[in-house]
DNA sequence: CGGCAAACTCTACAAATGTAAATTTCATTC
DNA sequence: GAATGAAATTTACATTTGTAGAGTTTGCCG
């Protein structure tokens, strides 16, 4: 059963993020990863992690002393949960005005241009998959 | 000079969004646009909105006994703020990814494609207008 | 076996967020 | 002028978030 509505607050998207890339793994293999950008210590990384294992973000598992942390949640879930978020809140959950801001937000590279238009040709047809919505 | 990152805590969205509509306005005007649903108090809603001019969100000046309150932020800013929130810790600064996420994420009603094809239609030619990115 | 280093556990604490009760003030009306 | 009711002020408190120090365990190496 999927989760329903993933939040993550500031702090945990770094840690997340390296566990996406590092899984399975420990707290002091992320903390080591993490250090040059957030200067986080050990004890804050792993107490960071510890607390998202309890709210269900990450798995923990004890090999020996160590403790080995895997994603609980994808990467598409977050982002989906970060989108919805925003969406509900502030946009009132009309995805063209969010989409009107995105695009207004900056000058698209000609490149983004051609990927977002094939994007949209892609989403086209009334295709209803019944993979639910947002 | 405009506020450059504008964030916003989840009980801060329905008191700026109601002050939106019904500015300039006091506290027991929102507090009772907002009671059917969030269920509020004054005190909670005085609170936070007190927080929110102590942060730069709102404004408020007094009138006799009455605090007047009015928004010290546009949509479009809070807006751009929540999606640039959303594009840095969840797509690392993506723009296509994100696009492709929002799209993904429901099925598009032909209006809304519609809409989505002349935002797209709009935004193409390289336009640099110079008012700033995300 | 004894020590060292790495990893762990425990505890702490400040700031931010969410929520509100209790008390006070002030203007209006009888 | 006193009562009433609306609005304000003050104070409070629990929870979550951000950050980390101190002390303990344990596996390995000599």
């Amino acid at each position: 059963m999927t989760k329903p509505n993933v939040e993550l607050t500031e702090s945990e998207w770094p840690i997340i993020k390296a566990v996406w890339e590092t899984e399975p793994c420990t707290a002091p293999a992320i903390q080591e990863k993490l250090l040059p950008t957030t200067g986080w210590t050990y004890s804050t990384v792993r107490t960071f992690m510890d607390r998202m294992a309890a709210k269900g973000l990450l798995k923990a598992r004890k090999a020996g002393k160590l403790t080995i942390y895997t994603s609980a949640i994808t990467r598409e879930q977050a982002q989906r949960g970060e989108l919805r978020y925003a969406l509900k809140h502030a946009f009132n959950g009309a995805l063209t005005p969010m989409l009107q801001c995105l695009l207004e937000s900056r000058d698209l590279s000609p490149a983004e241009l051609n990927d977002i238009k094939q994007l949209i040709a892609k989403y086209s047809p009334g295709q209803a998959d019944g993979k639910g919505g947002l």
